[in-house]
DNA sequence: CGTCTTTGACCCGCGC
DNA sequence: GCGCGGGTCAAAGACG
């Protein structure tokens, strides 16, 4: 942090007037780079000289010239340590964007090592379309299933756009956090508050701000027999080019709902209800009481819903279903979870207290959903397909 | 002054 | 038809 104070700070050297410069400075040195940025934050200061001294050069012409050709030269350095700051700065913020896009980046490397990866091409070009069928190291049924999964996944997706009874279809996540608001990449304009009935916390009601009439909305409400649980419900799909960190987000929910809607997945218990369930497999490496996720689709013909619980304790085996999501433990995690910078995009009067924010209590959900992604091949081109039909409809 | 949040009012769908 | 509850609107206030 202090270093970016000293950059901030010599970055103004060149808009201060050069005659307040004083030739009491050695020149910085530069024998590496942290040193020459510190060295030129402490010339900067000494440079910043007062007018006393300056009058007092006043007094011998000769000397005054001599100065001046000091500071000259004392310009020209500060000029190429400005220039070597900013490449350093441009250096930081491309390591950063890298980072960011990491997730995608492993997959598509991921991918690159089994024959045929054309769907991750698409993540190449953004407004690409699925068109062709994916090639994935997929075994039995997974094959069938994961046709079906993203031809009519993404034409389910596409088709949210144009019928009314499928643009309703909610995906709901169940995770747990200190925060009334968990950072989704997306920015979020507060349009409604309720109290819900039987739920004492507040149920809040966001729109997407992001894009010019984005018809997105979430709900985020606390849950009522766990208010450690914040249940983030979202609705419709965003009309605009969406940031990296709120990819994994936008394409998972769009994903696990184009998997639902498209009736490829089918429970071999009996439905609880009238609900379809799915192991999603979470990673065990994900910290705290997070490890096990568990999505379930409540096919209400007005609104259907699913719900990604990412809650459950890790040994809850009590569901298993046809397909199967189960872990590979002998797989490394193809992408590390690229930290939760975003992760608190807002607070209201009715936030926690700011306490330690500690992994355990604030997984950024983008981070969950990424988990979830990376671990499962069909989940992932179903993301894809979601990834083209959001980049798609812009 | 512009943007965002708050909050009461209003609308609408659904069940009885 | 009526009441209830969920969702949205919009004016007022807060905030930077």
């Amino acid at each position: 942090m202090e270093g970016e104070v000293s950059v901030k700070e010599f970055l103004e050297v060149e808009e201060r007037p050069s005659h307040t410069y004083d030739n009491n400075t050695g020149s910085p040195q530069r024998n590496d780079e942290e040193t020459s940025i510190n060295k030129s934050t402490v010339g900067f200061n000494f440079l910043s000289l007062s007018l006393n001294n300056s009058e007092k050069a006043q007094g011998n012409q000769g000397q005054q010239l001599t100065q001046a050709g000091l500071l000259r030269i004392k310009l020209e350095e500060a000029k190429k340590e400005n220039q070597n700051l900013r490449a350093r700065l441009n250096h930081i913020t491309h390591q950063y964007t890298t980072l960011q896009n990491h997730p995608f980046l492993a997959m598509k490397k991921q991918q690159q090592s089994s024959p045929a990866p054309n769907y991750l091409d698409l993540l190449k070009k953004e407004d690409a379309i699925v068109t062709e069928k994916p090639t994935m190291p997929l075994e039995g049924d997974q094959i069938n299933n994961y046709n079906h999964t993203t031809r009519e996944g993404a034409k389910s997706i596409a088709d949210q756009a144009h019928e009314p009874s499928t643009r309703k279809a909610r995906v709901s996540i169940r995770a747990r956090s200190d925060y009334f608001l968990m950072g989704d990449g997306c920015q979020w304009r507060k349009y409604g508050q309720k109290i819900a009935k039987g739920n004492p916390c507040p149920r809040a009601y966001y729109r997407c701000s992001m894009g010019t009439a984005c018809p997105v909305r979430k709900q985020v409400q606390r849950c009522a027999k766990d208010d450690t649980v914040l249940i983030t419900t979202y609705e419709g799909n965003h009309n605009h080019p969406l940031p990296p960190p709120a990819r994994p987000m936008a394409c998972t929910t769009s994903a696990a709902l184009s998997m639902f809607l498209s009736g490829s997945i089918t429970s071999t218990t009996p439905p609880i209800g009238s609900t379809k369930l799915l192991n999603l497999g979470l990673l065990p490496s994900l910290s705290g009481s997070v490890s096990t996720g568990l999505a379930t689709f409540s096919p209400s013909p007005s609104c259907p819903t699913i719900t990604l619980d990412l809650t459950l304790p890790s040994n809850d085996n009590s569901l298993h279903f046809q397909r199967d999501f189960s872990l590979d433990h002998s797989q490394p995690f193809p992408f590390p979870l690229h930290g939760c910078a975003q992760q608190i995009v807002g607070m209201n009067s009715y936030s926690k207290p700011p306490t330690a924010i500690t992994p355990e209590k604030n997984l950024c959900l983008t981070d969950l959903v990424g988990a979830a992604i990376a671990k499962d091949p069909s989940f992932k081109a179903a993301c894809v397909a979601a990834i083209s039909s959001f980049t798609g409809a812009t």
